[in-house]
DNA sequence: CAGTGGGCTGACCAGTTGGTTATTATCCTT
DNA sequence: AAGGATAATAACCAACTGGTCAGCCCACTG
């Protein structure tokens, strides 16, 4: 799918093989000595370039986030393309970030606050538009958004087996779920006030308590 | 918060001290003698109790499984009870719940698919008594569902920094999010079909293609 | 009381880990 | 062609890994 060429220079090479692994098993599973075999390189070579592991683990979280960001010009992220970009990412990406986000790395803090800031602005923007319902927390309603649309990265491979999927990060089959996702933040899942109502009455009893 | 008692037997000490500790780090990124540092025992004595690190493994799925089902009497779950059981368990559980998604254990997968199952059950229930809407593919519907009551099992620590809350895992901070959530799931987010038209015409480009 | 079996330990093992160093190869530049 | 950098390597290191083993300790049971 996008086997690295030969000629390709061998930090690049190292990267991408990091990426991988990294995304694949989780940054302290996976062994330098590991990481270099894939790249087809000593292990030794890996330090030299990158100091160290954690430095490895550093270009790959700035490597991925370029991406997201959509090249070198983006400093902040206007709309919501970050997050397309995201859920278009290729596998071993995908991966990689859904890690970053469990793992609680700065770098990926930084990341999702931008989002959700980003995506706060688009839905009030939205909103003054008409097109986005109002919300009486417009900056949880963001998040949980954010968070939502985020969930594949890290359930990914469970949606897939579930809907009987082959490749669980491929294109077609984002599509074939995202129809889900869209149904319900169009027109919802439940029919009346009630769940709403529960929620405040609960909500009501522990402030009461 | 639930420190052990020091005449808990060691079996169960050890126990803990590794989910907090695999919940925390990563199964691969923890050492059994740091998990039986943390259980105040030598580290031979973990692999005495549980015969490979991977045993450990998975009793803790076992223990946390067992947890979620809401005790051993229940062996398949009748509703939604033990999405709310997972959502309610404590700091240590959520976030080794999260990871043993993420790892993708065989545990955690058929505990996936059985939460999805009657997830979808209870929807159709719902559709029929007519609080829940109908969906046009019910099945995805309660996947997407599951993953998304699920996430902040993977996101908390993001989703309550952003939130400004102050415990990521307490119950109080569940129900401050939880009401963007059931917003969402009430009103939804687009106000209008487009999202929904603007789907389905890539959808019919890519298979014209 | 003898003994016996399980909880528990320290010492030990071979293999692996991230990281260092000295050395060689390969490339530019002038 | 000479020179200086940079790419790349093999050999090595101390620390740590999961796992084994012989044996201690102590509560039971006969």
């Amino acid at each position: 799918m996008w086997s690295d060429k030969d000629d390709l220079k061998a930090r690049a090479r190292i990267r991408n093989a990091a990426l991988e692994l990294f995304g694949a098993e989780g940054v302290t599973g996976v062994s330098l000595r590991a990481v270099a075999a894939r790249a087809d390189v000593s292990h030794a070579l890996v330090l030299h370039h990158f100091g160290s592991k954690e430095g490895l683990r550093k270009e790959c979280d700035a490597y991925v986030i370029s991406l997201v960001r959509g090249g070198p010009g983006v400093e902040v992220l206007e709309d919501t393309a970050g997050l397309a970009a995201m859920l278009e990412a290729a596998g071993p990406v995908r991966r990689y970030l859904g890690r970053a986000f469990l793992d609680g790395t700065p770098e990926a803090a930084a990341l999702y606050d931008e989002i959700v800031e980003a995506t706060e602005r688009r839905l009030e923007q939205g909103v003054a538009e008409g097109w986005a319902r109002p919300s009486q927390d417009p900056h949880a309603r963001a998040a949980i958004y954010v968070t939502w649309l985020l969930a594949p990265l890290a359930f990914g491979e469970h949606l897939s087996r579930v809907l009987g999927l082959p490749d669980l990060h491929d294109m077609d089959a984002t599509l074939r779920y995202s129809r889900a996702g869209i149904e319900i933040f169009t027109d919802g899942v439940f029919a009346d006030d009630r769940a709403l109502t529960a929620w405040e009455a609960v909500g009501k009893e522990r402030r009461a308590r």
